[in-house]
DNA sequence: GCTATGACAAGAA
DNA sequence: CTTCTTGCCATAG
């Protein structure tokens, strides 16, 4: 059983609407903040995207990823709209407003 | 068990 | 700002 990977898709589904968390934002919520990387990978994963809102999950800049393949890099700035999140001319997030903290 | 890879993050030039 | 380098951890072969 993947631990990891159940920690990290644990937090990536707790993530609430209209906000969004960075991938060392969800690493440490996941109970380690060096699992930036293996967060990337357990949501390259996705065994359940319908249930892992990975498009709520951002760089730490809160731009979306450069290699987002979860049907195209406009995609997760839709969804992420819909959820009420706004996008800077940067094409950024205002982490500052949308990002999660974790405590709700 | 080791090597190579990666949807990251932080630092330096 | 762009590009390169290092650090970290887990997965895949």
């Amino acid at each position: 059983m993947a631990n990891s990977f159940e920690r990290i898709y644990a937090v990536v589904k707790k993530i609430p609407r209209g906000t969004v968390a960075s991938y060392g934002q969800v690493a440490l919520l996941a109970g380690n903040p060096r699992w930036a990387r293996v967060v990337g990978y357990a949501l390259h994963a996705n065994p359940d995207p319908e249930g892992i809102p990975c498009y709520r999950v951002v760089t730490k800049d809160g731009r979306t990823s450069p290699a987002f393949a979860f049907g195209g890099a406009d995609i997760q700035r839709a969804l992420l709209e819909a959820d009420g999140i706004e996008f800077t001319e940067d094409g950024r997030v205002d982490m500052a407003k949308y990002g999660w903290t974790g405590l709700g």
